[in-house]
DNA sequence: GCCATAATTTAGGTGAGACTAACTTGTGAT
DNA sequence: ATCACAAGTTAGTCTCACCTAAATTATGGC
């Protein structure tokens, strides 16, 4: 039995593909084509198209008008580019002043092309961290990924306090209004109302009163505060 | 007359393509198909299409059977292509402990995917360098550069001392065989004797005495070393 | 249990970038 | 001056990754 390394080369469109699939994945359970054509930017044809090609080489399993799921393989690869992703992310703040609402598009771009090794050189530098700018976890170089359990603020009872775990990467201009608001990775927040009817939410933030949209609440993950 | 600034996004092909064709043309004037072929590592028919676009996006002048030469904005964009490459390098070695001998493949893929930001932050990070790890000038932001006097090691006379000012970057052995040697960029050398028929040549680099063959000391840019 | 509609796939096409095989052009040696 | 050969080009394919238009399948409301 020859132990062969496969190191197959994927395209970056195959990386792109293998990643929203996962993220659709943990999300649903399986990810749907028009899901994925919509996350990335792409017809419905197209995608199919692709995941012909990706279940022949052994990426995903898939059922015709059934949704994808990623294999083994699938999933390794799929950890290997988020994992790049995000290390990318972590460093470009912290070691050349990045704003975390210009990481994203950066890093879209640069793991494609960025080697094992740079990646485990920048984390090197950066102390190996284990969550990037915007609090989503980096997936370990043995392809683990740990995902400490979070809900949306969205969903958080009134009364309650609650730390910010994650926000959403993909929209800058929320970001920056996010930090406008204080509402950064590792923020204490309290809930103090929820208007009925998916109204807005009025939180403090330190010692500042904010009130956001439901909408923006959904994509700010939090962590219940464990007792001291 | 509306100024538009026309970035048009260049594919990695195309960069590669640019770059190969302004070193050729920096060397011999024109870059013919089939040096442009053997460079990229490809067949000659292919570059025979590319060309063909190039000409068409107004990148290079061409005329059929006569090789080929940049035009203004071919050569801007292929400056440009160089200080992402040669930025990259220096970046790698100073900031991320990169071997002198490993940079220029993780440069060659990085160099299509980092944005002008990037590479700005990054010479910002180590100091603006004027030149790459192997003493390649890095051409600066507005897209001059500046090529310093330089001869190949291999025809320099008997007796004279000369300083290292740049050494070929492609062969990770031979960058590592060099360093061995102690001959990097601003190491002071003495040529003690050439041998005829292209033999060996033997040096003093600081207080050893070395001998390379004339191959070798071709890939060795130096230039005499200034009255004091 | 049927059927409108949403989700998905097939059919057919495009452009980039590469290839091989076969042709044409230019040039240097005689 | 010609002609062999190297350099360059054309012709015809291929794969990847996308597209639109037209079919097909699944499903939920009645």
């Amino acid at each position: 039995m020859t132990l062969v390394k496969a190191v197959k080369t994927l395209t970056a469109s195959v990386e792109d593909y293998l990643k929203v699939i996962f993220e659709l994945e943990a999300g649903e359970g399986v990810a749907g084509t028009n899901e994925i054509a919509a996350e990335l930017g792409v017809a419905p044809p197209s995608v199919s198209g692709m995941i012909r090609r990706l279940a022949d080489n052994g990426l995903i399993a898939y059922e015709r008008y059934r949704g994808v799921r990623l294999t083994k393989t699938g999933r390794r690869a799929a950890l290997k580019t988020i994992r790049r992703h995000r290390v990318i992310e972590a460093y470009l703040t912290s070691a050349l002043g990045y704003p975390w609402d210009r990481v994203h598009d950066e890093a879209e771009r640069l793991e494609h092309a960025a080697s094992d090794e740079l990646i485990d050189r920048m984390a090197a530098a950066i102390g190996e961290p284990t969550t990037d700018p915007h609090g989503a976890p980096i997936p370990t170089r043995e392809g683990t990924l740990e995902e400490p359990p979070v809900v949306p603020l969205a969903s958080v009872a009134e009364g309650k306090r609650v730390r910010v775990q994650r926000v959403g990467d993909r929209n800058p201009e929320q970001l920056r209004y996010l930090a406008e608001l204080g509402i950064t990775p590792g923020q204490k927040i309290e809930v103090l109302t929820r208007a009925p009817f998916d109204g807005p939410i009025s939180l403090r933030v330190g010692r500042a009163v904010r009130s956001i949209g439901s909408g923006l609440a959904s994509q700010i993950l939090v962590a219940p505060i464990r007792s001291v």
